[in-house]
DNA sequence: CGCTCTAACTTTGTCGGACAAAGGGACAGA
DNA sequence: TCTGTCCCTTTGTCCGACAAAGTTAGAGCG
């Protein structure tokens, strides 16, 4: 007979994660703001009452979620964790977990599309000027498969943004990721996918800047189906994503 | 003059970060796989020839990003990195950053309608049995907003989990973690708000399995549109997510 | 007076060694 | 089979130390 619950689980963290965790509140409640600084170890030994040692496992742990970072002197600041930092760690979960790229495609489907309503709804003319700047230097590497594939994923990155809907540009750039290297192989061994990319996105800026939602999904349908029939040539939907997300991440971790 | 570039950058990371660096690898590329003990700290010292001090860095590092934990016992094994865990950072990122719910609510439409346009196509009848067993759950605390609120996050996980798209599941994720502490806030204030809630979960259940698509939609949007009925009975939409995150981030910190 | 260069001083990254507490395993006894 | 004990390993934490890189305060100079 089991016995009745007495007594409840008693917190025994170890101390470096008490100190993550200590600092995380004063961060994540607004105590301290992104930018202020964090005190050297040696303040944070006195102020803690633990080991350097101690101190410095806890500052790993933030720093490797992004709630921390140091500066040019390396010195710890408060900081907002970057999108793209966090995206990369989903990537990296998403390629374990053997995602296929199927899921990806059907996933991005919804949420490229979602992103390009709320651009057609919200964008602003700055919003507008660097889409178009996107496009101009798509433009000059249209030839150029890797420039090129760079030049898409920053236009699709544009677009999310112009839809001033921040958790749409979080969700989104995980799949994106992964689908960025993908991009240029395929642009490489198509030979009309770098005008037809191109082309895409010429009409979806359009598109934005008429306010034409119906336009505005029509072409990010297209621009998705496009890189699909340009990736089942050169494999099946059905292969789960690998390698292909290796030097990117390495790329990505540098910063 | 510019000088001819005679030498590529030197990769000067610190030595902690080249072990966590040399770790993930070896788990990406699948040498190391989920499950596989890494070994003791003291083996790591003597393969990569450094501090025990290092090591444990490298090693919070490791941990933080979910690629490896400890079980039971303290040792050390690769894992696949938890969904939930990776989505409470995203959360919290986004509470940093200061999302409006109305960003929140927008988002969630998009990824919500998504997951059950995939549930009703692929749910299996696994996945329908867990539904009708939450939905068991959940009529059975009509009354207790705390534990209908956990249902209700639960149930929408489920639906997404049915929807066999595992990125989907993922980019969802941290937005349903920012809505759940409201849910139960709303459930309180509106009298109507739980039977209404059990009320839409049985009509999606029902939906999926119909394999009734529009059915589905609807069910689903009006669940969200009651949501966000009630959300606006207690504030407005155009404010920041804050506070409710903070109980919620520490209760899922402990898994 | 302002600028540069140098000599302290700080801070970080790494190292070596140390120890208590907790877990695992083997073994004896009931 | 279950329990208690002893020993060994591993982890979490601490202490002290040092080189390298960055910072600060002056000293010296124009």
């Amino acid at each position: 007979m089991p016995v009745a619950p007495l007594f409840r689980p008693i917190d025994v963290a170890p101390a470096y994660q008490k100190v993550a965790d200590a600092i995380e509140r004063e961060i994540v409640n607004g105590r301290i703001k992104p930018g202020d600084p964090i005190g050297t170890e040696h303040d944070l030994v006195r102020q803690f009452g633990v080991n350097r040692s101690t101190i410095r496992e806890g500052i790993r742990v933030l720093e490797e979620g992004g709630l921390i970072r140091r500066d040019s002197s390396r010195r710890l600041h408060a900081c907002l964790p970057r999108y793209s930092k966090l995206a990369s760690r989903l990537s990296r979960a998403l390629v374990l977990h053997e995602v296929t790229f199927r899921e990806l495609y059907e996933a991005s489907m919804t949420l490229e599309v979602a992103s390009i309503e709320g651009a057609v709804e919200r964008a602003s003319e700055e919003n507008l000027a660097e889409l178009a700047d996107n496009l101009a230097r798509s433009e000059a590497v249209v030839g150029h498969p890797a420039a090129l594939a760079e030049c898409d994923a920053e236009f699709h990155v544009l677009v999310a943004k112009a839809s001033q809907n921040r958790v749409l540009q979080l969700a989104r750039e995980p799949a994106a990721q992964l689908f960025y290297p993908t991009t240029e192989m395929i642009v490489t061994g198509v030979a009309e996918g770098g005008p037809r990319l191109v082309a895409a996105h010429r009409h979806l800026i359009d598109a934005i800047r008429r306010r034409d939602r119906e336009a505005g999904v029509l072409w990010t349908r297209r621009h998705l189906q496009d890189w699909r029939r340009g990736f089942e040539k050169i494999a099946s939907l059905d292969r789960s994503v690998e390698h292909m997300y290796m030097e990117h991440a390495q790329a990505a971790r540098r910063r």
